[in-house]
DNA sequence: TTGTATGCGTTATCAT
DNA sequence: ATGATAACGCATACAA
C-alpha cells in the first residue's frame, strides 16, 4: 500500500498524508485522525527503496578502536567492521577506522579528538581505556552523535547499544573446561600476562568468574588455585612465565585473555602434562589448539562485534527501527573436534 | 556515480549506456568499448534503491519444511524462517511455508505438490525424507526453480546453496565431550530414538563419528560402547529406554539426537550418575541441561538455517549477488555455564 | 544503432 | 491547512 493509494481513500492529498506521517506541519484534527487510522487499518510500510532513493543519504560512522599487529586479538573485531562496510556500503553507510594505542591514553585522546572534528553521524567505540573512554562518550553526548559500545560497557553510557562478551561467565566456563580437562582434581595457575598498568576490567572479571566457579563447586576441596601476574614490560617475563608453569604439580593453567598462546609455546617445549585453556581464536591460538597444546578457547565471536555495532547504525539511522540496548555474544567452546567450523574465513556473519 | 553521469562522460546517452550494462540491443563495438572502459574505471556499483523501487519485484519463496509440535527440533529453523521473513519483507521477500510429516512420504509428495503449483521464486527444502526429496529437486530443476537446502544435504543437487551441519564431525565432538565427563575411562550407552524405518542419515553420521573418535583415542581400551535403538512405535518403548539406562555400569549416554530429553527424563527419576550428551536445545533439553541432568548439548544454530537460506534468496534474487554454496554451521557447545547466552529469545541472528 | 520519455514511492518545497 | 510537483537513479518502452 503505497501513500498515494492512502491518500486517496483519505480523500486527500499525497502531500497530507506525508504530513500526518512525519508529523510536520499543520492538518486539520479530524483529517488526521481519519489518515491514521486509515494508515494503522492498512499497516502501511514505507517503501525502503523509494525512501532510501529520495533521502540517499549516506552516513559516516567512526570506529575509534585499538590497532593491532597481525595477529593480534584486536584484528578480528576491525575485520567485523570491515566487512560490515562492504556489505552495508551499497546502502549508504561509509565507515572511517581510528586506531589508538591500547596502551597510550595519549593516542586514545589524539585520535578522539580526529573523530570529533569529523563529525561522524555514529561513532563505534571499544571502550578499552576506560577513563578516557568514559570522558569521550560525554562530549559525544553533549554533540549528539550516538554511538555504540563494543567489546566492554560501560554502565549507564548512553549508548545506542552495547555489544560484547559477559566476562564474569566466560571466567566460569573456563573454569568447568579445564576442571573436566584435569578431571575434578589438581592445581590450577591463573597466568595474567599483561602489557601495562592499566586496570583491565575484562581481565579482571573473567578471573574472578573462575574462582567463583570453584567456591560454588563440589570439587572444592580437590582443586587448589595459584595467581601469576607477568608484566610483559618487564624484561625476564618470558624467564618468569617458564618458571610458573614448571611449577611442581601444575594440572591445568588459565589465562584469561588471547595471550594464551604464550603460555602455549612455554609448554610444548617443556612437554609437561598440563592442560590449558585460554580465549579468542587469533591464528596463534588456533594452532596450538590444533597441535592440542591449548585443549580449549573460550570465543565471542568478535568479528561479529564491529559487524553488529555497523549493522545497528544502519537500521537506526537508515532503517529507522529500534535497536536492542545489549547484546551479549554467545560463549563459544572451540576444541580441536569444532575447529573447523568456527573458521574465520568463513565468515560467518549471518 | 550515476549512470547519467556514466553517460555523460561517455558522450552517449542514458540509453546506450543501459544497453551496455544488461548486454541488451545493438552497442556499436567501440562505443560499447569506450562505455565498459569508464564503468571499469569508475567501479560504477548500480544505486539499489533506485533499482529496487524501478524493479519493485516481490519474490515468492515456498519453505517445504516438516511439521512439528511445539517444543520440538523443527519448530526452530521455521522461527529462523519466520524472522527472516519479518526482516527481508521489506525488501520484497514473500515466504510461504508448507509443512509435512517427516514420517509420512506421501504427505510430503503431497505438499512438495501444492509447492509447484504456487510457481515460487525460489524453494527452501528440508530434504529429511531423502528419497522423495531428490525427486522433488529434480522437477524444480526442469522447472528452473533455484531451491537451497536446510539441515542435510543432498549431493551434487544443484543446489542454490546448503545450509547446515557437519553431522558426522558433530559426533566427533560429542565423543570428547563425554570422555571428558566420564573421566576417560568407562561404559558408554549410544541411544536412539527413532519414530520411522527411514533411514535416517544425520543420525547415522553422528553416530559414525562418535564411534570413530574412540577408534583413535588413547582412550579406546578404556571405554566399552554399547547401541540401542528403540522404535517410538513400538507400545513398550519406553521400558525397554528404562532398561537400557539401568543398565549396570554405564557411565555416559549418548543420544544423537533432539530427542535426549526423553533419555533425561529417566535419568531424572533413577538418580544414577551417568552423564549425559545429546543435541539441540530445544525447551525440555534447555530445561534438563539446566538441571545438570543433561551435561552438554551440541547445537547448530538451527534458528540460522531458515534465516540463511531466506537471506541467500534475498542476495540471489534481489541484490544478485554471488552465494556461497555450503555454509556449515558451527558445532556449538553448550553447557549449564554458557546456557543463557544461547537463550533463542535473543534472537541472535546477526 | 541511438536517444528520449515515463514511472516506480517517497520526501520536500512551493504555491494556493 | 492543503494540494501540486520536482527530484532521487534506474529500467524500459518507444521514437528516431
Amino acid at each position: 500500500m503505497t501513500t498515494k493509494e492512502i491518500a486517496k481513500l483519505a480523500n486527500v492529498s499525497l502531500g497530507t498524508v506525508d504530513r500526518v506521517i512525519h508529523n510536520r506541519g499543520k492538518v486539520a484534527p479530524n483529517t488526521k485522525k481519519r489518515v491514521l487510522e486509515i494508515l494503522e487499518r492498512v499497516n502501511y510500510r514505507p517503501n525502503i527503496y523509494a525512501r532510501g532513493l529520495v533521502l540517499n543519504k549516506s552516513f559516516t560512522i567512526a570506529a575509534l578502536v585499538p590497532a593491532f599487529e597481525p595477529g593480534e586479538y584486536w584484528e578480528i573485531p576491525q575485520q567485523g567492521i570491515r566487512k560490515g562496510t562492504e556489505d552495508l556500503q551499497q546502502f549508504g553507510m561509509q565507515v572511517k577506522i581510528f586506531e589508538f594505542d591500547q596502551n597510550s591514553p595519549e593516542s586514545f585522546i589524539d585520535q578522539a579528538s580526529k573523530v570529533l572534528e569529523l563529525r561522524p553521524d555514529g561513532v563505534i567505540l571499544a571502550p578499552v581505556i576506560n577513563f578516557e573512554a568514559v570522558k569521550f562518550t560525554l562530549k559525544l553526548k553533549d554533540l549528539k552523535i550516538p554511538f555504540t559500545l563494543i567489546d566492554s560497557n560501560i554502565a549507564n553510557s548512553g549508548a545506542l547499544s552495547f555489544i560484547g562478551q559477559d566476562a564474569y561467565q566466560s571466567g566460569k566456563l573456563a573454569a568447568k573446561l579445564l576442571k573436566l580437562e584435569i578431571m575434578g582434581s589438581g592445581a590450577i595457575s591463573i597466568i595474567s600476562l599483561k602489557n601495562n598498568e592499566n586496570h583491565n576490567k575484562t581481565l579482571q572479571k573473567r578471573i574472578e568468574g573462575f574462582k567463583d566457579y570453584f567456591l560454588g563447586s563440589d570439587v572444592l576441596n580437590k582443586i587448589s588455585l595459584r595467581e601469576f601476574d607477568i608484566h610483559q614490560r618487564n624484561k625476564d617475563w618470558k624467564e618468569i612465565l617458564v618458571e610458573a608453569c614448571k611449577l611442581q604439580g601444575t594440572d591445568g593453567i588459565f589465562v584469561p585473555s588471547s595471550k594464551v598462546h604464550y603460555v602455549a609455546e612455554v609448554l610444548k617445549d617443556l612437554k609437561l602434562d598440563i592442560r590449558l585453556v585460554g580465549y579468542d581464536l587469533i591464528e596463534k591460538n588456533r594452532m596450538y589448539l590444533k597441535k592440542g597444546i591449548i585443549n580449549s578457547l573460550i570465543c565471542q565471536q568478535p568479528e561479529k562485534q564491529g559487524y553488529i555495532a555497523l549493522d545497528d547504525f544502519y537500521k537506526a539511522l537508515v532503517l529507522k527501527q529500534m535497536i536492542q540496548k545489549e547484546r551479549y555474544l554467545p560463549l563459544d567452546i572451540v576444541a580441536q573436534e569444532n575447529l573447523d567450523y568456527y573458521d574465520d574465513t568463513l565468515m560467518n556473519y549471518n
